[in-house]
DNA sequence: ATTCCACTTGCAACAGAGTTGCAAAAACGG
DNA sequence: CCGTTTTTGCAACTCTGTTGCAAGTGGAAT
């Protein structure tokens, strides 16, 4: 694990420390999404301090070895129910210029198959990118620029 | 829309208060999920009290009026990029009951065709049900229970 | 091997979202 | 109008994540 975490590393030109290392172990070493806090419990009592695995990890999701799984910021978003069908909603968009978030009400949204054993409750789909409104202003000042 | 809050608290057995029909009100004139502050900035200077906005959301919720978008719990959960395609990666499975996040590799996850328009960086999507380990806990007890 | 400097780390203090306990106020059935 | 039960607001708190700063370290140049 440790020689993969060093050629993670160096693949994207960034110093090799302990810290750095421990962190990507720990995440080779495991299949589902962890916390700040279980990357710590995973690495034991010689853990980076909580500052620098958050540092750590923003580095290594902008050198896109790293991503956040389910969450784009951390503040709970509320809708009425009214919309939504027995086990699924319309998609959610969020773009990444104006951080605004809209409903797609009109696309057609499949369920996964789950694997046999999984019932589902909910399936909820979250897209992000960029909206028509921000697109038009790149394009604007992308003439301006000419 | 008062109407229709009074109805919708009608249809629940909640009691009419202001506080729970201006939530409804704001709600209701909006189409798109909203924070709690902006909840309180859509009623203006009378809106109550944060903590109750989070208690009616939380009964909203129960009673099935009011989903909460996007959002399961509000820690942040890191991945490895490297079994990820361009602009999706597996989806998430939750577990209602051991709360445990796997990460579904194997299921076919087609992407949404967004509107005319938008372009997309990521698509994520999240399920909520019971996994098969608790489905088999569950038969367990029912059985022990006849 | 040593030196140097930019990059990293840890600490402490902070910020923001959401929760809890409790006393005061309001809803609503009689 | 009264009494019970619910609901509300406040203050204090928890938890996740961030920031500023001083001390420490990697690794390129010498």
């Amino acid at each position: 694990m440790n020689e993969r975490a060093i050629k993670l590393l160096r693949s994207v030109h960034l110093r090799q420390t302990e810290p750095r290392l421990a962190i990507l172990r720990a995440l080779l070493e495991t299949d589902t999404p962890l916390a700040q806090e279980q990357i710590a419990d995973g690495i034991g009592p010689d853990a980076p301090n909580k500052t620098t695995i958050y540092r750590t990890l923003t580095q290594l999701i902008e050198k896109n070895l790293v991503h956040q799984a389910y969450l784009e910021d951390r503040t709970a978003h509320f809708e009425l129910a009214h919309h939504c069908g027995k086990h699924q909603c319309h998609p959610h968009f969020t773009c990444r210029q104006c951080r605004q978030t809209q409903c797609l009400t009109g696309v057609s949204t499949p369920l996964v198959e789950l694997p046999k054993g999984f019932s589902m409750q909910r399936q909820q789909i979250h897209i992000d990118g960029v909206c028509p409104d921000c697109q038009t202003i790149n394009k604007t000042k992308e003439i301006g620029r000419i």
